[in-house]
DNA sequence: TGAAAATCTTGTCCTAGTTCAATGCATGGG
DNA sequence: CCCATGCATTGAACTAGGACAAGATTTTCA
């Protein structure tokens, strides 16, 4: 049960056995069907998942009811709206839903509270979880601006070689910021030039 | 001297004044003339800078040379790379200069590890600059994909209203990934319809 | 101060990607 | 098992924005 997450957690500190069981302690664990929506937009996020098992997107909407998905979770990879909930005037547009059955363990600001006065040096393991999430934000924020959309599909299939057997190709488009017919008529284009 | 930074750092936690003095004492003070790379690609990134007084960007540059800026910091912001210090077998290509002549306050890695162990309150405070980051990349990251043109340098002029007085046009053409020719072409069209 | 360098503007042509529609294809729920 | 609904594909017409080039304007600094 908790050896994928403390794997993961231990990965840029050492903890000890006894810090790892204050945090598994801790950790509640949770079941959610496919198509739930987690958080709607307005609501503040009130959980950090760790996911166990399954796949959750994490999208937002502009006004004109276009959807952008920011991130795709599976296994082994935490899903959150930590960072919009600190802009505590502005209303989040995040939503957070799942696109299978899953298995999470998740934790509220509160108990993370706790286990940073049990057990400080987690502060340490999320800030720089933190560090690796802004510096993906960063990079991809980058292949946005730099990269044609044939370019982009093509990293995002090397970043991510699982995902697009487990979701729909127009979520991909979504993720990529380009339309579902474009992304259409590129897996063609590439198809073609490989039957040559 | 260490006003701005003390009241900058003391945002989201509540530091008691020995806190601040510890702070202080391990800060250097670095003055840096305009136009200065203070980081190449490919380098280590060895300091976080708080900007006392001037201008800098942060920027990288893909294979085929196209610049693309990721950060403008003036005073009161911290400028680094932190984030891609992390790949570390990836090389960074991110650049960081000054734009004019700049005031910084700055610590090294160490000196960061020593102030978290002095004041492990510290990390706090670093991990919530963290997630601002992180936040505000999100959101560039969603406008970038969603808004034209034009309202990502409307978007600009709303969120950084004093930098278009200080950085040359094409710059902030590379920061909303436009050429800078077809901002010159928004600008025009702006005055027209203002005119009438 | 004056010339060189950098920056900004404007026009023309061009293309990557969008939008809209129509059609075919899965698939999963009753 | 079948039908409704969502999903992928394809095509035609359109457009936001890029690339290039040539001037105009501003900055820099010797």
């Amino acid at each position: 049960m908790f050896t994928q997450i403390n794997s993961s957690i231990s990965r840029y500190v050492n903890f000890t056995p006894e810090e790892l069981e204050i945090f598994n302690g801790l950790l509640s664990h949770k079941q959610i069907a496919k198509k739930t929506i987690m958080l709607h937009e307005g609501e503040k996020c009130n959980f950090e998942a760790f996911v166990v098992k399954g796949c959750v997107r994490k999208y937002y909407i502009d006004k004109n009811g276009f959807e952008v998905i920011l991130q795709f979770a599976v296994e082994n990879s935490w899903i959150s709206d930590i960072s919009f909930s600190i802009y505590e005037d502005c209303v989040s547009h995040v939503f957070i839903e799942t696109l299978e059955n899953c298995d999470f363990l998740l934790f509220s600001p509160e108990t993370k509270e706790k286990l940073f006065e049990q057990a400080p040096r987690f502060e340490r393991a999320f800030r720089i979880l933190m560090q690796r999430n802004l510096a993906v934000t960063q990079n991809r924020l980058f292949h946005s601006i730099t990269l044609t959309a044939e370019q982009k599909y093509d990293e995002f299939l090397a970043l991510y070689p699982t995902i697009p057997q487990r979701v729909a190709q127009h979520y991909i488009a979504s993720y990529l910021g380009i339309s579902a017919e474009f992304l259409s008529k590129i897996r063609t284009r590439k198809l073609k030039s490989l039957n040559f």
